[in-house]
DNA sequence: TCCGACAACCGTCAATTGCC
DNA sequence: GGCAATTGACGGTTGTCGGA
């Protein structure tokens, strides 16, 4: 049995389960529920944050005899898909002045963030025989991530000067792992070649006019441009299919990413609010003795 | 040393949202 | 409406830790 034949029909039990179990703990207190669900998921290492609305819903229903009278509107709401966590945090931030927010992707019009500086939003995305991701993104800047490392740290890019916009269908990266003179080769748009030019920490590249022809164990990865065979139909999407996972698998990185430092800001909000209370308690009794005669 | 429990992380699927 | 982004949920893997 595949394994994602055995997950679908899994999740698809679990999913209907999980939407029973919010709907059956309307009659109950909603504080239960998140409680529940939390620690359901402990059991499987994974964190679980109530949504706003969730948190709002909490603090209204916290009344028992409230919580009957649910209407519709907020079942919704908690059934509904939370915001992103970038929006949630900049809420708060908005908020707290305290909270740094995260960061919103800038265009590269825009200026990018200091610690991704160098990164661009890639559009074609290429992985290499030896399993190095290629991808080139707008503005033809090439990026060369290796497998096992993450977004940041793994990641060569270079630029190039005379790229131009390619045309529709016809983006064609050529890897060969090795050439002739020892250097890797990346063939891109243009009859050019971007030559590995030096190795180790700081590896260079340059763009140079192809001398040979392609070498052996090239991997061509090509645009749809004129696919008629059913078997050229399949690797097609066999390809979509496999840059769709890629891109959700990073996609659910930064995800996770971002849900830590959500839940990080959300626990030093908390640190700062039971400080500020307990100043705030502190000078009530302070106020108190000075208000209050005294009785001895 | 072995084993089980647990946490953390990952890849994947599917549902949902938001933008064009 | 289509599509990309986002995220909940799942199963799997790996590392750590305490007890036998």
């Amino acid at each position: 049995m595949s394994k994602c034949g055995r997950k679908k029909y899994m999740r698809t039990n679990v999913r209907q389960m999980t939407t029973e179990t919010v709907e059956s703990q309307q009659d109950r207190s909603v504080t239960h529920s998140v409680a529940e669900h939390s620690s359901a998921h402990m059991q499987t290492g994974q964190i679980s944050v109530p949504t706003l609305a969730q948190v709002a819903t909490i603090a209204e229903t916290d009344d028992s005899a409230e919580s009957e009278v649910i209407d519709s509107h907020k079942r919704r709401e908690i059934l509904s898909r939370r915001p992103s966590y970038r929006k949630i945090l900049n809420e708060l931030s908005s908020d707290v002045p305290g909270i740094p927010k995260i960061e919103e992707e800038k265009s590269e019009e825009e200026g990018t963030p200091p610690n991704i500086a160098t990164m661009a939003v890639p559009t074609s995305i290429y992985q290499t025989s030896t399993g190095q991701y290629i991808a080139i993104a707008q503005g033809g800047a090439i990026q060369i991530s290796n497998p096992g490392s993450d977004g940041v740290q793994g990641l060569q890019a270079l630029t190039m000067t005379n790229s131009g916009a390619p045309p529709p269908g016809a983006t064609i990266v050529q890897y060969a792992a090795q050439s002739a003179d020892g250097t890797q080769q990346f063939f891109v748009p243009g009859s050019q070649v971007v030559v590995q030019a030096a190795t180790g920490d700081m590896p260079t590249y340059q763009i140079r006019a192809p001398t040979t022809a392609l070498p052996q164990g090239v991997v061509m990865a090509a645009s749809p441009g004129s696919l008629h065979s059913p078997q050229q139909l399949a690797e097609e999407a066999t390809r979509k299919r496999e840059l769709r996972l890629m891109k959700n698998r990073e996609a659910a990185k930064e995800c996770r990413r971002r849900k830590k430092e959500y839940v990080k800001c959300l626990e030093s909000r908390v640190a700062v609010l039971e400080v500020q209370n307990k100043k705030l308690i502190e000078e009530l009794e302070t106020l108190k003795d000075i208000c209050s005669p005294k009785t001895d």
